[in-house]
DNA sequence: GGCAACAGCCTAAACCCTTTAGGAAGCCGG
DNA sequence: CCGGCTTCCTAAAGGGTTTAGGCTGTTGCC
């Protein structure tokens, strides 16, 4: 017997690279099994079951991105970090597709809390620094910056920009533009 | 034989509750022949498959959210009109989950182009009528809602706001806020 | 070096979902 | 009233998931 030499860190990479090629759903344990020329069956002494297969291919993808975006911020501030953190996350995306479908996937708290979910909300935090925001108003900002970048992000992978003028790229910046004037002059709460 | 009266809009009317209850995923060609007290095989006079099945489901979902999303625009102007869209969005996807998920489903644009997905286009930029914007920054608003609405219904759904303070509906509302100041305030382009 | 234990891989088998083929029975129009 | 269409059925193949249990390299300890 040849022994094929898998191991869950191998497994998990190779999903994570059958996932930008296939879409991140078509990752099964059997098309990863045909990938290493293995029975299926013998991917469960590595890998608990389907779920937990596809759980670890999010925490690399997460981790990943998190580190991109780490080096992306430093030494940037105000709207130069908004844009590159922006930046990296669309870029990601588009390299990554498949990788980025897993890194949007949500996980149980436990899993999350110990993946590098909390790394991302720090550098988004870290990015309001450079704007005059209160702490609650940090929130509510930290919240619509994400959801702007994966929102946009998720639309645009999806093909919803493609047949239309003007193209992805400039709406995008506008769209940068827009965030940062807008976390610049922050509305005050509005007293009923 | 008993005729179960399956016709092709009790499958899909089914199929939507079915994915409100279980989720969209699970909603299978199975599952409804189950729920029809029917053979799965008999279920393929009324739907092609599978995928039709579901482009079906997410059809009647847009264009339910379509009709809301009209009703509750009707008069409305400005942020209180951008506000509406935005809150018709949200209570459908916190009240009918599984149908929200089918509606943000890419379809082909074929499909696409023949069914609600035009409406909510027009809805749109219906609102931006309340704000003073050029036509192609139009286009910009135009995305940067759509990005941030789903964005952060999905987050919100997904329950990515949970456990943590403020709450989600306090970051919704003021999230209202700043994008109206920033369609109020929209920045003009950057010559650079 | 020898061998026990373990790790990595396998076959067998059950279960579920999809889809096609082909048959029987209800229903409807001429 | 009966031929044909529609609705539903059984049979069967194909693929994915998962568990049970077996065989065999490999490793490490005496």
């Amino acid at each position: 017997m040849v022994r094929a030499g898998v191991t869950p860190e191998r497994l998990v990479l190779a999903g994570a690279e059958l996932a930008d090629e296939i879409g991140f759903d078509a990752v099964t344990v059997s098309a990863l099994a045909r990938q290493f020329g293995v029975k299926v069956p013998s991917l469960y002494s590595h890998v608990r079951n389907s779920q937990d297969l596809k759980t670890r291919i999010t925490l690399l993808a997460l981790a990943e991105l998190a580190d991109r975006a780490a080096e992306a911020l430093a030494g940037r501030a105000g709207k130069d970090a908004l844009t590159a953190l922006g930046d990296t996350y669309r870029d990601y995306a588009r390299e990554h597709p498949g990788r980025y479908a897993a890194a949007r996937r949500r996980l149980d708290p436990q899993t999350a809390a110990a993946g590098a979910g909390p790394r991302h909300s720090r550098m988004t935090r870290a990015i309001l620094r450079g704007y005059d925001l209160g702490e609650t108003d940090q929130t509510h900002a930290v919240r619509l910056i994400g959801s702007t970048f994966h929102g946009y992000i998720s639309l645009e992978l999806a093909g919803a920009f493609d047949h239309s003028s003007p193209d992805a790229q400039r709406s995008w910046t506008r769209i940068m533009d827009g965030l940062d004037a807008l976390l610049r002059n922050w509305p005050a709460e509005e007293t009923a």
